[in-house]
DNA sequence: GACTTTCTTTGACAATTGTCCAAATTTCCA
DNA sequence: TGGAAATTTGGACAATTGTCAAAGAAAGTC
């Protein structure tokens, strides 16, 4: 009797098999990333990856093809968690200087919050210029950031009565030179590298808009 | 007799033994780049580098204490030669606008014929976020970068009679950022990647300056 | 020319890797 | 409940890795 009500209460809702399998592959993108993110592209290993699920090793074979599969699964689902991440500042911002600041800080949490993924992410795009098999990926991600910032360099253009002076690629790809110095700064210990990231930002902004 | 004179004609001139163990060293480095920007970081092996020199794998630890000293030599190595890739432009661009087309155009010349080589950099500048051996020797790299692009911008402003806008570290994170998208594209095959970056180049510079 | 030192080769080593598979286990459906 | 399907395990595999050491070759020294 209890074993019955334990059980009841235990179970989880019902689930068609597809969604199953979606989830297992979830979970095992999830680990990838995790354990990518801490150790590189170099150094993870399947059997890292699986030891930071709760799979044993050989599990891997039957969700994914192989590695790279498993791993390119992991990239795409990575695009997901940045998509929107400055949708609310766009939204919430009503003059151009308020939008400045908001993204400024919100580009210094997200290095403060995500360092490992964002490494992740430098070092995969890094991987794609030798193998091929990851660019797709990469690039579809790559356009996606594109997107993202240009919201939020148009909403400033908006807000400022102005016009964006610069094509959305050049404005991520300076975006990115930014980010990228901060994040390699801050990892290396440089206390100053998110303040300095901060003021060149709203430094850049209002040079991007005519 | 002829083997004597042989001889003589053949022997290179005399060399102190440290100057051949640098030799070595500088050969074993050299091939250590040449097999790492072919296949990156995390695909390089200290059996394949040797078989791109003309040694066997067991003598590079003859010459280094184990794999990441040689390529930390290797490494400091190739800044050698880009330190000075864009004096000459700097010494004889007399306008401004002359200044930039040519830093503009020599900034492709270099991707065209060197992109092995830059994307092998990108690839051990996103390591060392993993991997604090090779910190030291990418940070002093990235400030040579630093400089370097320093000297074109500060000459841009002089040449334009005004003042740069910006900071060393920012202009150089900007142009790095451009450059970095620009290589990218242009290893997927991206015919524009090329023009766009000159067009990009030629666009930011006037706005480094006040 | 013999000896010592320096250099190079070759092979062995333990560890780690991605991949695959057979058996064990769980889940599902009739 | 019983059997079929799906899932999971753990180990075996061949290949590759960085490292090291013993033996051989070459160079230098007296």
């Amino acid at each position: 009797m209890v074993g019955a009500v334990t059980k009841t209460a235990t179970r989880p809702p019902r689930r068609l098999p597809a969604d199953k399998h979606d989830e297992r592959r979830r979970a095992l993108g999830a680990s990838a990333l995790r354990t990518l993110s801490e150790l590189g592209y170099a150094r993870a290993s399947l059997r890292e990856i699986a030891q930071n699920s709760e799979f044993s090793h050989g599990v891997v074979h039957y969700y994914f093809d192989d590695k790279l599969d498993l791993i390119v699964y992991g990239v795409r689902q990575y695009k997901e968690t940045c998509v929107r991440r400055y949708d609310g500042v766009v939204a919430d911002s009503t003059t151009p200087e308020e939008l400045a600041d908001a993204f400024a800080a919100k580009l210094v949490e997200t290095i403060v919050d995500e360092a490992p993924m964002h490494r992740l992410w430098y070092d995969l795009r890094s991987q794609s210029m030798f193998e091929d098999s990851l660019r797709d990926a990469v690039l579809l991600i790559d356009k996606t950031l594109e997107d993202m910032i240009w919201r939020v360099v148009q909403r400033y253009a908006d807000l400022a009565g102005r016009k964006p002076n610069v094509a959305p690629a050049t404005a991520y790809a300076l975006l990115d030179g930014l980010f990228q110095q901060a994040l390699l700064a801050h990892l290396c210990g440089r206390r100053k590298a998110l303040h300095d990231l901060a003021d060149r930002v709203r430094d850049l902004m209002p040079r991007l808009v005519a």
